[in-house]
DNA sequence: AGAAGTTTGTGAATGCGAGAACAAATCACC
DNA sequence: GGTGATTTGTTCTCGCATTCACAAACTTCT
C-alpha cells in the first residue's frame, strides 16, 4: 500500500528519469534524481522504497530499470483509453497535449454538446455529440474521463460518465462535483491556483510594509 | 498565520459563497457551506476560525459578510496584474478564462517568442514579443506570472520573470523549475494528474481480479 | 584480501492536518 | 425571563508525511 503523497510524486520521478535517459545517462544517485525532480533526496529514497529495492548501495539506480518499475507501478505501461468532454479552448489544449506528449493514454473520443463543433477534428480525433458517450465508453472500456466544460454542466457530465462506467474523473470545470464511492475525482482549477498565489503575494507585500515601518521608526529589536 | 492546507481551501469557500449569494441566499450554516464546498463541516469551521469569528452561534454565517472577509484575506479585493507567457492552445484557454471569469486578476500582457503570433489579439489583449517582458512587468508592477510554454523553455522564462520582479509563478509547463527563495511556484500538470488516476484505476482493476479469483476458489475468509 | 569511501534503505523523531466531540453563545418560544 | 434547540469556535486525539541519522551493502584502490 503506497501512501497517497508518494503516488503523487511517482509521475514526477518518471518524467525526471525519462529526461535523464534522453540525456544518455544510464545510472543516477538518489541525490541527482532528487534534484532533477525538485525534491529532497531522503524523501525520494523513502518513496522508492515503497516500490521495492531497485537501487544498488554504493552505486545508485539504473535509469531504465527504475523507469520501467515506476511506469509499471503507476500503470502506464499499458494504454488507458480517455474521453474528453467539452472542446472549448481548454479542451483543445488537453486534446493536443494528451494526443502527442504523454505515453500511457489514448484519447478515444472528444465530445461536445454544441452541434457547431461536431464538424471539427482536433489532434486527429473528430468531435462527436455528447450523447455518444455511453456507446463510446462501453465500446472502448473507458475508465478515465476528463471534464473541460463550463461549471454549470460539470455535474451532469460527471453523472453520465459514472453511469457509462467511468471510475476516474479529471475535472477542469470550476465546480465541486459529487460522485459515488469507488469513483476517483481529481480537480484542477486555474482560478484557485491564482488565488493561492495572490494570498502569498499579499503576505509578502504586508511583510514589506512592516519592514518599512520598522525602518522608519528605527526599530531594531 | 494561516495553515497552507487552509489557504488552499479558502478559494473554494469563496466560490461556494458566491454561488449561494447568486442564488439569493443571505445566511448559511457551516453544514450547508461545507456541503457546497465539498468538505467536512468541522474542517470548514476550523478553517474559518483562523480568519476570525465571523459567524454567529445558533445562526450561521452571513453570506455577503463572510464572502468579503475571505476575499480580503486572500487578497482578491484588489486586482492583481498578471502576465501570461506562451500563447498556444493552453495560453489561449488561460487568457480567455482569466479575462472573463475570475475577479481579482487582470491580464496585462500576453507574450510569445514566436513572431507569427504577434498579430493575434486574444480576449482583447494583443500578443507581444517575449522580450517586452521587463518593460511590461515594471510598468504594471506585475508580481504574478503564468508559464504556458513547452517544457524546454520553462526555466528560461522563469529566470526572466524573476529578474523582472515577478515573485509568484504558476507553471503549466511539464518541467521542474528552480527559483530563488522568496519566489512562490505552483505547478499544474495534466499528465501527472492523469497518471495518478491511472494508478488508482489499476489498483481497482487488480482488486477486481483478486475478487474474481477469491470467488472462483470459494474463499470466504 | 582488506580498508576507505559511497550510496541505499529504514528506524525514529518531529510536525502538521483531519476529524470527533464538546462547551459557549445565540435564537425561538412560551 | 427562562428553557430548549441550534450552531459556532475550540480542544483533544489520532494518523500521516517529512526529515534526520545511521547501519548495511557495494565499489574501488592499495
Amino acid at each position: 500500500m503506497i501512501p497517497e503523497a508518494t503516488v503523487a510524486r511517482l509521475p514526477v520521478y518518471l518524467r525526471a528519469l525519462t529526461a535523464l535517459a534522453e540525456g544518455g545517462i544510464r545510472t543516477c544517485s538518489s541525490e541527482e534524481l532528487a534534484t532533477a525532480a525538485g525534491v529532497n533526496s531522503a524523501k525520494l529514497r523513502k518513496d522508492l522504497s515503497y516500490l521495492g529495492s531497485y537501487g544498488t548501495r554504493g552505486v545508485g539506480y539504473d535509469v531504465d530499470y527504475l523507469r520501467y518499475q515506476i511506469a509499471r507501478e503507476i500503470g502506464v505501461t499499458q494504454d488507458w483509453p480517455v474521453v474528453i468532454v467539452g472542446i472549448g479552448n481548454l479542451g483543445h489544449a488537453l486534446a493536443n497535449y494528451s494526443g502527442s506528449r504523454s505515453r500511457g493514454f489514448r484519447v478515444v473520443a472528444l465530445l461536445d454538446a454544441d452541434p457547431e463543433r461536431h464538424a471539427e477534428v482536433v489532434a486527429g480525433v473528430p468531435v462527436r455529440p455528447f450523447d455518444d458517450l455511453e456507446a463510446i465508453a462501453s465500446e472502448h472500456a473507458v475508465a478515465i474521463g476528463v471534464i473541460a466544460t463550463p461549471a454549470a454542466a460539470a455535474q451532469d457530465v460527471a453523472d453520465r460518465m459514472v453511469a457509462a462506467g467511468v471510475t476516474s474523473i479529471l475535472n477542469f470545470a470550476p465546480a465541486v462535483i459529487s460522485v459515488p464511492d469507488g469513483v476517483d475525482v481529481r480537480k484542477v482549477d486555474l482560478s484557485i491556483e491564482l488565488q493561492i498565489l495572490a494570498y502569498h503575494e499579499q503576505r509578502k507585500a504586508h511583510e514589506h510594509e512592516r519592514d518599512h515601518v520598522a525602518a522608519a521608526i528605527g526599530g531594531d529589536a
